[in-house]
Formats: structure tokens, C-alpha cells, sequence
DNA sequence: GAACCGATTGCTCAAAAGGGTAATGTTGAG
DNA sequence: CTCAACATTACCCTTTTGAGCAATCGGTTC
């Protein structure tokens, strides 16, 4: 507080396949004096190896990428580094990946339709300790919030289910009988507020249970 | 041909819901002395608007946007100006879109995870008047060549069918009876190779032909 | 230890799905 | 005009789903 007038450059890093997008945001950062891209990579195994190097103050990330996925890769930093700061950059298909994202540890959200003012703005606030999640995501997670989750065992059978495979043929997949996957078949309609198995796997997808 | 060994500067429009992206497209172009982008948009109507303004010599246009999409907004151009090259833009997912936007006219084919070099390769081949398509799409294209294409109708059930809707539910909603749901049913699990009806959703969803 | 949840299995029974076959009318391409 | 594809309907028959009910077992939590 005594001669830090002067303001912080907050060193950031992008993670994301797409080549186009990261010239994007190097554009919008360019413009910012306090702000400077320092790494740019496109799979999770570079961005850790960066992370390592740099040390960015944040970090932005994309969710779905070749390889390492972007989950996975949060979760390696953040248990190396807890204090990082990462901010998910995704395009938005349903809340399950966000949610997953949020509780591993993410300081924020980005879309990627956002204009460069909030994306920098995002940066500073989460810079600043704080999280941000935009208010069209904030108010699909609330659309689910009370919502039970499906246990393990369940995304296994749904997985099983969009492959195509019947109850018994999933049943000898997991090594368990026929009975046992209607049981959990019951339990995946009704946690998902299906009308049937069909259903279930499109609202999966749409809360990014599953991925097509 | 007499004094033109001064090259024609090619004059580009973007297309695209992202904002970011857009930025990264204008700093590919602008290192390029024979590349102009001369118009950047964010959805359908203003594309044919500015279509109309400036006649951009290539357009570069996203699939997916809110309001009217880029297979729609790709045909109203290419009515208009059936010479208008057209390059589809696309994360990629699936043939089927990609299949419409080639019998709709589309010149080629860009992937967002491309290159400022491939991507400003791709624009002067489709001004050169050649049509582009990576070969990641080609050889998926090539993967589905022979398959029998689904009909509207069937695509109609299909679309029901993944709302959840049961045979008798699609058939009310159809107007039609039990027994034609049913062989419509049949002829689409026939048609992707699918084991179920669950199933041909899912392969649906991959081809492009429902979205989640 | 009780209460609870997840995973497991069993049973019954009605409803839905799906495979086979066949026939009719319509329409567009050759 | 003929042929092929589409849309429509029907009937039969087997398999699969899905709802309801009940029970056991192993963890975790309070």
C-alpha cells in the first residue's frame, strides 16, 4: 500500500486448440497495458509444462480439448498449484462440465461469445480474488441445482446405454445382471426427469453428461 | 489483363458469433497486403446486409448462430448472388451440415482449428475460384458416401423421437397412425445402422442430423 | 448403533419396441 | 409410360422396457 500506485501487470496464459481464438485474445490483452499474455498453448500437457515456467497470475483455459481434456488438466495444476487462478473458456453446452469445473477448483467462467471488455474484465476480477460466473450460466446451474446426481455407476450405464447396447448387453458389460441395470436404468429416468431411456441420453447431453 | 500485374486485394466478410474468433480472423488478414476484411458480423440478417453493401469477394461464415442460422443465411446469399464464394466455418461435428452446405453452394471449408496460413490459403484458393475442403472433412464425408440419405419425414420423427416422444406420441403429433410411425422407425435404424432407437439418435447427433 | 445411500438381485406384469411381410396411393425421374 | 422412392396403413409375433415392490450388503455420516 505505500508506493504501489503503480498497477500490477497481470500475467496471463491461454489454453486452447484454436489457433484463430487465441490470436483473438492476444488481440484484446494487446490493447491493456496491465495485462500480458505471456503463454500461449493448445493441449493440457503444454499448458502445465507453461504453468510450471510462468507461473501466469491467470490463466485461461478451454474445457474441451484434444488429449489431456480440460478438466483433467485444472485438476493437475490446481493440486500442484493451489493458488492458481484459472478461468474456463467454453462455448457453453450444458452445466455438468461447469459444475464439475467449479468444483475442482476454477475461479471463473468465460464464454466464449463474450466481447473483449469482459473478457478483461473477468481477468481483473478474478486477478482480484473474486469469481465470476456469467448470469447465463449462473442461471442454468440454478435450473439443476436441486437436482440428484447420478452416481458413478449410473453415468456408466448411460454411457453403455448411448452406445446402443440393450439392458443385457450392458449387463455383461459391467458384469452384474439384467435386473441390476433396470435398477439403475430406473434410477438414471427418474434422476433425469426422462420419459424413457431415449430421453435420458438427449438430456444428458444437454446437461454435458454425455458428449456426442 | 493488360495492367494488372498489381495484385487484386481480396476483399473478406466474417461471419460469427464469437467475438474473439472474429478478432483472431482480423489479425490473420491483416498482416496480408492482398487481404482486406472489409466487414464483420454476428448473425444472418446483417451477413445479407452487408452481403448487399460491400460484395465481399469471399465470405467466411459460422454454421451454428443464434437467430437465423449459417445454412439458411448461406442460401438466401447464394440466391441473391449465386457467384458469392462461401467458405463454412465450423468447430466440426458431423457431416450432415457440412453435406447441406456443399449441394447448397458452399465453395469450401474452413475448421477453426486451422492456422492463419491454412486459413489464408483457403481464401485465395476459393478466390482462385477452387473449392476447399480439408481432408479430416473429406474423409468423413467419403466415411458416410454411401449411405442412404433420411428422408424429411423421417428426419421428422427423428426430431420427436429425440424430444422424448413415444411411437404414439410422434403418431399424434404427425397425425398420422401408430403403425406408419413405426415403419418410418424402422426404416431410420435401418438407414444410420443403429441398434435401437436410442441408438440411431445418438448417430444422428454425430452425423449432424439432430442437434443436442 | 442407527440412519442412509449406493449397488446388487429377484419377481411380476403391462406397455412399448422392433422384426417380418404385404399392400396402397402419390410423385418425380428417366 | 415405367420404375423407384416415399408415405401410409395393417397384422403377427417376439423381445425389450419400464413401473412397482422387496430384500441384502457394504460403506459413511451423525
Amino acid at each position: 500500500m505505500t508506493d504501489s500506485d503503480i498497477p500490477d501487470v497481470i500475467t496471463v496464459m491461454a489454453v486452447d486448440d484454436h489457433p484463430l481464438l487465441l490470436d483473438g485474445i492476444k488481440a484484446a490483452l494487446s490493447e491493456q497495458p496491465d495485462m500480458k499474455l505471456i503463454a500461449e498453448v493448445m493441449n493440457g500437457r503444454d499448458a502445465i509444462e507453461q504453468f510450471r515456467l510462468h507461473r501466469p497470475d491467470v490463466t485461461l483455459m478451454d474445457l474441451r480439448m484434444p488429449g489431456m481434456g480440460g478438466l483433467q488438466t485444472l485438476r493437475e495444476i490446481l493440486t500442484e498449484w493451489p493458488d492458481a487462478r484459472i478461468v474456463i473458456l467454453t462455448t457453453y453446452r450444458g452445466d455438468a462440465q461447469v459444475m464439475s469445473a467449479l468444483k475442482s477448483g476454477a475461479r471463473g467462467f468465460m464464454l466464449k461469445g463474450m466481447m473483449r471488455k469482459e473478457l478483461r474484465e473477468t481477468i481483473r476480477s478474478v486477478y482480484a480474488g473474486r469469481r465470476v460466473v456469467p448470469s447465463e450460466i449462473a442461471f442454468e446451474l440454478a435450473q439443476h441445482a436441486g437436482d440428484d446426481v447420478l452416481s458413478p455407476r449410473e453415468v456408466q450405464v448411460l454411457r453403455e446405454l448411448a452406445r446402443g447396447n440393450a439392458n443385457r448387453e450392458i449387463a455383461e458389460t459391467l458384469k452384474v445382471t439384467e435386473s441390476t441395470v433396470k435398477a439403475h436404468m430406473k434410477s438414471i429416468i427418474a434422476k433425469l426427469g426422462a420419459k424413457d431411456r431415449t430421453h435420458a441420453v438427449m438430456l444428458a447431453l444437454k446437461r454435458g453428461i454425455l458428449e456426442v
